[in-house]
Order: C-alpha cells, then sequence, then structure tokens
DNA sequence: ATGATAACTGATCCTGAGTATCAAAACGGG
DNA sequence: CCCGTTTTGATACTCAGGATCAGTTATCAT
C-alpha cells in the first residue's frame, strides 16, 4: 500500500472516531497518529514532539500531549508505563491489544487476543522475548471498586 | 505471631539480604520495610515519607526513595508502575511474584507463580477483579536484546 | 576498643514529564 | 457568513525522582 493511501485511510478513521466523540481531526491530530503508525517501536511525547516539530516547526509541546490523550482516547493509540515514570505511545488498530513490549528497544508486538491463557508458556518460544518477571502484573478494578465505579468512568 | 516477633524477623531477613550484597542494614531501612510490610496496598515514596516522618520527623525524603531501591534490588519489595508515572511499592516475601493490582484502591493479591496459564481466563471470578484490558501487556526483552544484554545486567 | 574505610543519611538543588491557563485561531452548524 | 465550541501554542507551574555533598554511621582489621 502507498504511502499516500495509508494516509487517506488513516485520516478517515481518525475522523470517524473523533467525530464520534463530538472532537475534531485536526491536522496536528493527524500528524501525530501518522508518526505513531510509521513506528513498530513506542515512542514518548517527547520523542514524537522532536521528531513532528523537524518538519512541523509550529507544532506545540502541550499539543503533542493533547493529540496523545486523543488518540488514546478514541481507542486510536494506546499508552504504555515505560520504566522510568514515562509514558509511551504506540498505535493500535482494533479494540483492545496485548503487546509484547521489549524494555530494552521499544519494539511492540502485536498478539491475538485469544488464548491469553496459554500465552504466558509460549512467549519465549514465539517471539524470542524473554519476559520480564517483574513486570508480570496485571492491573485492574477488584470487586468492591468496580462496583463503586460502575457507571462512572474513571480517568486518573 | 506478635508485631515485636514480627519486626524482629523482618530485620533479620533484612541483613541477610542487604548484606549479601555489601549493603547495610540501617534503621532507616528496616522501617522502610517495616511499613511496606503493613500495607496490603502498593504505596508511593510520597506515601511512605509522609507517613513515617509522623513517627521519625528526622527520616530524609530521599532517603525515602533510596530506601525503596534498596529493598528492590534486594527482593524484598517489589516496584509497581502506577498510572500517572508514580512509582508505587510493595514488600514481597519471595522471589518472583505475580499480582493483581487495584487501579482503584492499589490493593494487591500476590498470585502463586504456577499456572499463569490459566490465570488471565479465571481472574474475574476468583478473585472478582476487573482486569483492565489496556495494562495487560508483558514486557521483557526481543531475542535481538537478549543476545545483547546476555552477561550485563541492565537497570535504567 | 579504636581508628580507617566505605556506605549511608539528610538537606538542598536540579531535571524533566506532564498539566493548567489563557488569548488567539480554526472549525462546524445554522 | 456568523457565532459558539474546540483546539492550538506559549508560558508558567507542579511534582516525582535523581544528583550532589558535607556530615554521620556502620563494618572490618588491628
Amino acid at each position: 500500500m502507498s504511502p499516500r493511501r495509508q494516509n487517506r485511510a488513516a485520516a478517515e478513521e481518525l475522523t470517524s472516531r473523533l467525530s464520534a466523540r463530538g472532537r475534531r481531526p485536526t491536522a496536528q491530530r493527524l500528524l501525530v497518529l501518522e508518526a505513531l503508525r510509521r513506528s513498530r517501536r513506542t515512542v514518548t511525547a517527547a520523542d514524537l514532539f522532536e521528531q513532528l516539530r523537524a518538519d512541523h516547526p509550529l507544532i506545540g509541546r502541550a499539543t503533542v500531549f493533547r493529540s496523545l490523550d486523543s488518540l488514546v482516547d478514541a481507542g486510536l493509540a494506546q499508552r504504555f508505563e515505560r520504566a522510568g515514570h514515562v509514558s509511551a505511545y504506540a498505535a493500535c488498530s482494533t479494540e483492545h491489544h496485548h503487546h509484547l513490549v521489549c524494555t530494552g528497544c521499544d519494539t511492540t508486538v502485536e498478539i491475538d487476543e485469544a488464548s491469553i491463557a496459554r500465552l504466558a508458556g509460549e512467549l519465549s518460544q514465539r517471539h524470542g522475548f524473554t519476559v520480564h518477571h517483574g513486570t508480570l502484573d496485571f492491573y485492574g478494578l477488584c470487586a468492591s471498586c468496580s462496583d463503586r465505579a460502575s457507571g462512572a468512568q474513571r480517568r486518573a
């Protein structure tokens, strides 16, 4: 697929996903999304800012942060908490995606949703990944918090 | 078990684990470890600092951060990257532990290492946890980074 | 014990990610 | 084409965590 066609598709998806939430598909958000799609690795907001400013000197730092928030909110990107208290981002095409993230080079590999059960045991062979035990944790809501927050979205 | 006996055991483990690395079991580190063990939730360095300063006004902020690093390094505590680019900590007794961390109240539940495979599918029922898809990611080293880093410990 | 050496502490300053604010600009519906 | 809403960019700010350094404390050898 040509780069131009890719941009076209990206723009269309951006438009539909954002406008469904009453938000606008701006040039800056498209730039951020395209940069994300171009990378096979997770990138930080600072990375993106520097990278985008090369071709678009007018873009603002805060705008990159906000665009990333918008994209995550629209389901077009995913946030990763990289060690060192920095958020990194990756574009993601469909709804829920699980990833392998290399803590060395930040390369991300998408994993299909099915068979999470068999996943952990096979990770090292299938992708040559050495899963680091320390970060093999699951985050979510316990029963009480789940009840308390039912209906009320929390984002903090 | 009485509180005193618990302190005793904590102090002994602290001593052996730390001195094996040429580090010293100081009063401050013991304080931090005890505070961690007292909590069934992950706590931030700021939480601990405030909490400890109530009884020990002389303790320094940086010391709390450094003590936590030491404890993690010694395998007595575990670091969690809480959303919002903050590290949270929990005491952990044995080597590798997996946890359920509630993003609402930070309660942590230890999970036995075996049967990671069956885990994900059963999480919601067993503990009443709602696992948040967005953070169900695995971190580790890809094959190339694994080769490159073989032998050389990386901690960054 | 005691003195030398190395690790630790606490105070202070510094960095860097991310947010809040706000006036100016860009949209989009009517 | 106009008006209300959203977004942008610039700036100032917050706050977690790290660096530095002089002073202190623990460990080890004598």
